[in-house]
DNA sequence: AATCTCCATCAATAAATTTTGATGTGTTGG
DNA sequence: CCAACACATCAAAATTTATTGATGGAGATT
């Protein structure tokens, strides 16, 4: 039964990773967390420095360091020092990326599950 | 510095649980798998019976059913029995939100970050 | 230079997740 | 009814991830 065909939704996000599974797992995985869904919501407005985080999700310092690193490492966003602050915002590319991920992989789930409606 | 503004973008994946930032997490927990993601990844040829995918994952039995309840309880995927089978596919609602929910916030991160490229 | 701020990193601990093997439930077929 | 099958669930062990508090480094200010 299990057909084991080629997989041209999961490429949607190829040519940045060793494996496409791991690269997305790690992507979700940065997204899989409260607080740095906050702190990617928080991105949505600009970039910011870490001492705006901090204060504004009322988190320790080293705290906030972990999750962007986190997110960092799964290159949803990028940092830019300026003096002795540290800026980081979001990797539209990535986000790009995602977006037509979720466009292809709806798309197949759509043909696929079109069957088993009423 | 740090403006708290509403945040239109979470809310495009509103009207399914108590808290959009808990949802968001949930779901992208469950796409933070590697095992996971393959199941997905198969349920996009269409719906499949765990014994297909112990098969073709190569995987425990228990195994396959911890990481279905995961999907299942995120909201991706959705069950049917037959007879002693039970078959899981995908739930394209679900997959279509999220489509969305990237589209909002892949518009919003181009606005907030055009102002960095040279 | 001395010191302060902002941030990264580290080690230790705490907490959450995953895997495994065993057991239980419902279904089919003899 | 009994045995075999497909699957869920459970408890224990293994693994991973997150938090905390301390330390250190780079850049600014005095």
């Amino acid at each position: 039964m299990g057909v084991s065909v080629a997989l041209p939704t999961l490429s949607a996000l190829r040519g940045a990773a060793p494996k496409d599974v791991n690269r997305l797992a790690t992507v979700f995985h940065a997204l899989s967390d409260v607080t740095r869904i906050r702190i990617v919501e928080m991105l949505l407005t600009g970039e910011q420095c870490v001492c705006d985080l901090t204060e504004t999700l009322d988190a320790a310092q080293s705290r906030l360091s972990f999750h962007m690193k986190v997110l960092k490492e799964a290159g949803l966003i990028t940092d830019r020092r300026e003096g002795r602050w540290v800026f980081y915002m979001l990797n539209a590319q990535l986000l790009t990326e995602l977006e037509s991920f979720f466009a292809v992989v709806r798309a197949r789930a759509a043909e696929v599950t079109s069957c088993c409606k009423p």
